[in-house]
DNA sequence: CGCTATGTATAGCACGGCTATACATAGGAC
DNA sequence: GTCCTATGTATAGCCGTGCTATACATAGCG
């Protein structure tokens, strides 16, 4: 079992990740926690009491736009990105990797090669 | 000019960037922030309430020791890595790699190698 | 004599991830 | 019928850490 990732180091990054998973298509809540999961190999595992009040700051700030589904037995809430949140997306990314670079100045440059697959 | 390091993302990487500088010898205080700032390219310039502090949590946790500056007219508290200190600073970098390795799931492999320079 | 750089320190704020708790329905086990 | 788990969303309050503001002291220069 891989280890979960510090949460200080997480923050910073979460609003990032979401925004990432978002970027291919509307997903509700759960199904965020469970990809979040899946992708990062149990590395991130996000408590319901982290996950939502995140979706909500996202929604507030106008990055996402949010629907009810009712229809079905399920209540469940679907987030879509706005474009606001795709421009987001990208700038966080691009802060990110400045970040990944500028640390890299530091610790050595032993790390591991980006994955080309 | 480069843009500063977001403070979020700073946040679990500080006592990982400020063990590295200590990696090459002891250090003081004000010592230690010019050098974050000189080698981050002034990505990374932190105010001297957030320094000092930090550095406080790492003696107390023993990763570090201190050792009062008086014989000159300055008065310096310098800062060095105890055994504790380097086998923390290998453990944050090898828990930070993982932790990038994670995240560039998420946000393409297309961020730029490490260099090798 | 004042101004800047040097040098350390603390108090209190802000923010976001954490745990704990709450509530509701679907569906299988018994 | 009832229990238990998974599903699904939500809020309250704690906690760690980076932030600003403030404080104090000396060296050195104009």
């Amino acid at each position: 079992m891989a280890a979960s990732i510090d949460s200080e180091l997480l923050r910073g990054s979460l609003d990032l990740m979401v925004l990432a998973v978002l970027a291919d298509g509307p997903k509700y809540g759960y199904l965020i926690q469970q990809q979040l999961r899946d992708t990062s190999g149990s590395r991130v595992d996000l408590q319901a009491g982290t996950l939502y009040p995140l979706l909500h700051r996202l929604e507030a700030d106008k990055y996402v736009r949010t629907r009810w589904e009712t229809e079905t037995g399920r209540r469940r809430k679907w987030y879509e990105l706005t474009a606001a949140g795709k421009r987001r997306l990208q700038d966080q990314t691009r802060a990110w990797q400045e970040y990944v670079e500028c640390l890299r100045a530091f610790v050595g440059s032993s790390a591991p090669a980006p994955r080309t697959a």
